[in-house]
DNA sequence: GTACGATCTCGAGTGCGCTCGAAGTCAAGG
DNA sequence: CCTTGACTTCGAGCGCACTCGAGATCGTAC
């Protein structure tokens, strides 16, 4: 069997890769050097970072553990986890539980948060339908909260 | 009619109000120097400050605000409105308004990311379980996601 | 060869929300 | 009277996650 020449793997420049993922050169960098992904990024020979397709995977989902709050310092652990290679899936999967944990939480705390705003427009508009029914331009307002809130 | 000799009505100083709210006396001055209260604390004749039985309400709004991501500015307009007193009802509804739409989106964000994450974990935990199955210490590994990660 | 745009490294700057410390005043107990 | 601890103001410092800028180099187009 021959080897198989297989198809150009697209490759990109931090240029593109910062376009594609939306993402600064600036940040791809610090990234990198915060030890945020999961391999060396390869250089041409005179020093230009050169990315694979995986990158755009990684950074999607480091773009979703970023933005549901899992601190830099902690992609970083998984990122090395990653690097290190086979055999501590389970500590990668331990990482991931802890930020699911975390993720519930913080959805819960945003519910609450919700239905706490809810009630306080509910009693808003409560307020400024009785004003604009009964008198319109009174100024008796009892206040929506227990007091001026 | 005599006028009714109401019960003494609670009053805190900074550091019972502190410790009531759960922040620091640091924080409820800073809190104040930013404009976050929507009325001047009273001071005792010595410049102590004072507060009253709603400022834990207040607090207690203001600590939701704050965990659901208003900045701290955003909160300050809307105590500056609740400082101007009846009659912009309306703008502050809409403040709030805006910011149930912010907490619709986070909520939503973070849906999403966690299914990702669950995705991720699931995908682990079934690499796993292969492993432990099969080939108990192989090191075969066809990688969770689509390289290493 | 030269211009120009993308890239490189490195260090400093930014914005947010606190957090801390210094130096002084005040209130109550012993 | 003296100590102790809670309070005062004011300004500086911190942690996080970028973000920017300077100054150099690279590579393609003309």
């Amino acid at each position: 069997m021959a080897i198989e020449q297989s198809a150009p793997a697209p490759v990109y420049r931090i240029g593109e890769l910062a376009a594609l993922t939306g993402m600064s050169v600036h940040t791809l960098r610090w990234y990198e050097a915060r030890g945020l992904f999961p391999a060396d990024i390869p250089r041409t020979s005179t020093g230009r970072r050169v990315y694979g397709e995986q990158a755009i995977g990684w950074l999607r989902l480091l773009a979703r553990l970023r933005d549901s709050g899992m601190p830099v310092s902690e992609i970083s652990k998984y990122a090395e986890l990653v690097r290190a290679g086979d055999g501590n899936e389970h500590e990668r999967v331990e990482l991931m539980e802890a930020h699911a944990r975390s993720l519930d939480e913080q959805i819960d705390r945003l519910l609450a948060s919700r239905e706490v705003i809810r009630t306080k427009i509910r009693a808003y508009r409560h307020l400024l339908a009785e004003r604009g029914i009964d008198v319109p331009g009174a100024e008796a307002g009892a206040g929506v909260g227990d007091g001026r809130d």
